[in-house]
DNA sequence: GCCGTTTTCGGCCCGACTGTTTTCAGTCG
């Protein structure tokens, strides 16, 4: 899978055209090719094999040959012409807050600066505010925009900024005069990670609510206060925008708040085909507002059915909407499951009849309590004679519990040759046998592979967990083929883990769509080692809405009993 | 550079806020 290194170059090469300041869009022509191609599910070399790249959207014979030369060549004539033309250092430039296209042109051309370094020397010695359409204060921003930069961590995990916008919500509610109050953007998408809070209010006094949210503890700048808007940055180092519309705008400003930019942008053409406009007020025919309270009523005013948030990607659901094909996805509500929790047999710190508490509290009718299986010392790996023991405690407490259920299941290491952790004769036992890889991370793509491979063949086998292995931020996934994978666990019925951890989310939203699409069964485990991890059961839930995933796909929405009866299913027809 | 139940050429999403400007370009989302 090269997907996502011809997605880079292909990004690469619109920010250099947008610097060299061509032709908006052909610009967003190369953008939208990236994105398309980073969002696919299949082999984009598979694809280009079989002459299919100029059926993917916003890819025509151009393109198509370009693409081609990048898989043949690893980069392409257009792209090598810019790099030359253009330092790729500015490209740096334009992640400076303040800093777009045009003024990093400027600021090239003028003096040749081409390093951060030697930006801030031109600022200090107010060389910038000389440069025409320039000022101090432009000075000033990129000084404080090169700091910003430096000290920059980046993207954030979806599970550390919702629950703080969460809690910006509820001081929000408890101390402006507001009507709604709701977190858009790629929160609502539930992306993997964000960038920044957005927030849209209504209210009749949105005065009062900005200055309220300027000074709200958190904050430790504010970068724009107007009227309706305003954009703060809080101590987190993380940027909020919060806009505040009239009742009559909710749906409009929710929609387009939300996003995706790239999904807007569809619609937006969508209704422009039809005659219509759209903008964050409404959607309109000439003046005439034909819609914009709900978001229901702003889709269907072009003809489109309601399209979840953790959809708008633009990555087919438009099409799929025009054709009423959405799919129906699963819901937060009917998963009645967690399919992987540690618990204190190893290194999870609850109790047995705490999870079954957790549980109970959380809704839940089963819990499936998978740790670590022997040689994994470090993460206290149950030895045999442990795991029987505990296997005789769950038997106990499900006879006292009615409404929720343990399933005695283990996380099995593949060890380095592939087979796995415990004996045939101990997995037998185990109810529910969750694989995965914990040692050996620098095997290269064959060896890794072939152990994740030869797990899944295994008859005992039903799942594999965290199948590639990243964590968000500190470890990338290690050398796997997934298609070899999926398409192993596609022939022998098992099942592969979206592991909710909210740094693993692994698979992640287009892997899961991958194996919707293949028809792979999923299973959504939330890894919690502390009961209250639990609840990050709902990031996978996420991605499995990001990945398409319907009912059907997904072995968390069953009833105890059902899934029971998919475990034994599994190792029935493997086992001939 | 893409694309077509009004088009194969002439379109291509839209508005708030800032700063440098006397009417708007640039940036951002």
């Amino acid at each position: 899978m090269r997907n996502k290194e011809v997605a880079e170059i292909l990004r690469k090469t619109a920010k250099l055209l947008e610097i060299k300041g061509d032709n908006p869009y052909r610009i967003r022509a190369y953008e939208r090719a990236s994105q398309t191609i980073e969002s696919l599910t299949k082999d984009i070399e598979e694809l280009a094999r079989e002459g299919k790249l100029e059926n993917l959207p916003g890819i025509g014979a151009d393109l198509a040959s370009k693409i081609r030369e990048i898989l043949k060549t690893g980069t392409f004539f257009l792209y090598e012409e810019l790099k030359r033309e253009i330092p790729q250092t500015l490209l740096t430039f334009l992640e400076i807050p303040g800093l777009g296209p045009k003024k990093v042109k400027a600021i090239y051309e003028k003096y040749g600066i081409t390093s951060l370094e030697e930006l801030e020397k031109a600022c200090l010695e107010h060389k910038i505010a000389r440069l025409p359409g320039f000022g101090l204060k432009t000075e000033e921003n990129i000084l404080k925009g090169i700091k910003l930069f430096k000290e920059r961590t980046g993207r954030k995990p979806l599970g550390e900024v919702l629950p703080l916008a969460e809690e910006i919500v509820k001081l929000i509610k408890a101390r402006a005069p507001i009507k709604e109050i709701a977190i858009a953007g790629s929160i609502r998408r539930m992306r993997e990670t964000v960038k920044d809070i957005d927030i849209l209010i209504t209210s009749e006094r949105p005065e009062e609510v900005m200055k309220v949210v300027a000074s709200l503890p958190l904050v430790e700048e504010v970068i724009a206060f107007g009227e309706t808007k305003t954009s703060v940055r809080l101590r987190l180092g993380i940027q909020m925008d919060v806009r505040v519309v009239d009742p009559e705008c909710w749906g409009a400003a929710l929609a387009y708040f939300t996003g995706s930019k790239a999904h807007n942008i569809r619609v937006r053409e969508l209704a422009l085909e039809r005659g219509l406009k759209i903008n964050e007020y409404g959607v309109f025919r000439g003046d005439q507002k034909i819609a914009g309270k709900t978001e229901e009523e702003v889709y269907s005013a072009i003809g489109l059915p309601f399209i979840p948030p953790e959809l708008r990607e633009d990555r087919g659901e438009i099409e799929s909407a025009l054709q009423g094909k959405l799919p129906v996805l699963v819901e937060y509500n009917e998963i009645k499951g967690d399919g992987h929790v540690h618990s204190k047999y190893s290194d999870g710190t609850a109790s047995l009849e705490e999870i079954l508490s957790k549980a109970s509290a959380m809704g839940l009718s089963w819990v499936a309590v998978c740790d670590h299986s022997q040689s994994l010392k470090v993460a206290g790996g149950v030895p045999v004679e442990d795991l029987f023991k505990k296997k005789a405690r769950i038997e106990e407490l499900n006879k006292r519990s009615e409404r929720v259920k343990l399933i005695f299941g283990a996380e099995v290491d593949i060890l380095s040759d592939g087979t796995l952790d415990y004996p045939d004769e101990v997995l037998k036992e185990i109810d529910f046998v969750i694989a995965s890889i914990h040692t050996g991370f620098q095997q290269d793509e064959r060896q890794l592979t072939s152990r994740i491979v030869s797990a899944l063949k295994h008859p005992l086998v039903h799942a594999i967990s965290h199948p590639t292995g990243r964590v968000l931020g500190e470890r990338e996934a290690y050398a796997v083929d997934l298609n070899q994978v999926m398409e192993t666990a596609k022939s022998y019925g098992k099942a592969l883990e979206i592991n909710a951890y909210y740094k693993r989310l692994d698979l992640n939203d287009i892997n899961t769509k991958a194996c919707v699409e293949r028809g792979i069964p999923l299973i959504i485990g939330s890894d919690a080692h502390f009961v209250d991890q639990m609840e990050y059961l709902r990031y996978g839930v996420a991605v499995a809405r990001r990945g398409w995933c319907q009912r059907e796909n997904l072995l968390n929405i069953l009833e105890y009993e059902d899934f029971m009866n998919w475990l034994r299913w599994v190792r029935d027809r493997n086992q001939k």
